[in-house]
DNA sequence: ACCCTCACCTGCACGC
DNA sequence: TGCGTGCAGGTGAGGG
């Protein structure tokens, strides 16, 4: 399901219900969810915390969490700083949330259970068991290996066109399969990176440094706009927590994809058929005509 | 340092 | 109906 927008959609959800509750309790379902000191340990650290934010860095869920045992304002403030920690969650290709009443069943894939002081569970669910979960220190986040090495956030001006160019000068790779490293260019994933390229007409097979200035600029645009345009334009996905699914599709969401999915059918610039070929596991989409070498 | 391939999983759609 | 194949919006380890 997620790329950054996705995951943006799901942070802004998660942050409606789940801000000052507190975690009575968690219980991991599927144990390599967390990292090998377990989920004992992940328990312990994780019990009695109050959720206190809900942001993201790049396609990373990130939960604060402050661990004063809920007394004043000035506690909570400095136990951010200080003793306060962060649940990173990965939500790979299948991972979810719902929220769910103390009467609904858990969900076919539940893998971890979070019981909150309202009666209410946050469940996440993950079909392919790719998600990961992480609790570290507020103060060592920004260390923490997975976030340490990405790439500037796509809407920041560290994501400049500059930037791309110096990036995409240094790599002998594709284009497409640079776009997808999260340490280079943040916040694509297969559709996008294809809907990017199409967007600039540029050819996904090309090598990254050999593309001109003009067309840098280009995908740069491009780039920004594909994201920002899923994320403001009724998004290609509803995200709802109480919806079976944890999600479900926009009105905007049959149009949204030019050549993504749409092998064979006409490109909506030029009528020419969209061409799928895949490499790594992994298929790009593009037209012919548009997007030449 | 870079770049590629494979591995991690379950499940669904397809053709025989 | 059943079985084999390919594919699914992501990344990390391991090797050249």
């Amino acid at each position: 399901m997620p790329e950054l927008p996705e995951v943006e959609h799901v942070v802004r959800a998660l942050r409606r219900v789940i801000v000052r509750r507190r975690i009575m309790a968690a219980e991991i379902l599927l144990p390599k969810l967390v990292p090998p000191e377990g989920k004992a340990a992940f328990n312990r650290k994780i019990k009695g915390c109050r959720i206190i934010g809900v942001r993201r860095r790049g396609k990373f869920i990130l939960i604060d969490l402050d661990r004063a045992k809920g007394l004043s304002h000035g506690r909570a403030a400095r136990t951010r700083t200080g003793s306060g920690s962060v649940l990173m969650v990965h939500l790979r290709m299948t991972g979810r949330f719902r929220y769910l009443t103390i009467d609904e069943e858990l969900p076919r894939h539940a893998r971890a259970v979070f019981y909150l002081d309202n009666d209410r569970r946050l469940v996440f669910c993950d079909q392919r068991q790719f998600g990961v979960m992480k609790l570290v220190s507020y103060a060592r986040l920004g260390g923490t290996k997975g976030i340490r090495e990405l790439a500037p956030e796509p809407f920041s001006d560290d994501f400049s066109s500059k930037y791309l160019r110096d990036v995409l000068a240094r790599s002998q790779r594709s284009l497409k399969t640079l776009l997808l490293d999260q340490t280079k260019v943040l916040g694509l994933g297969n559709i996008y990176a294809s809907e990017a390229l199409f967007r600039a007409s540029v050819n996904p097979f090309k090598v990254s440094a050999t593309l001109s200035v003009k067309r840098v600029g280009r995908l740069h645009q491009a780039i920004r706009e594909v994201l920002s345009d899923a994320l403001t334009d009724g998004s290609a996905l509803r995200v709802n927590l109480e919806h079976p699914e944890g999600f479900s599709y926009g009105e905007a969401f049959e149009n949204f994809w030019h050549v993504y999915d749409r092998e064979g059918e006409p490109c909506v610039k030029c009528g020419a058929k969209i061409r799928r070929l895949t490499h790594g596991g992994r298929s790009t989409y593009w037209c012919p005509k548009c997007q030449k070498r």
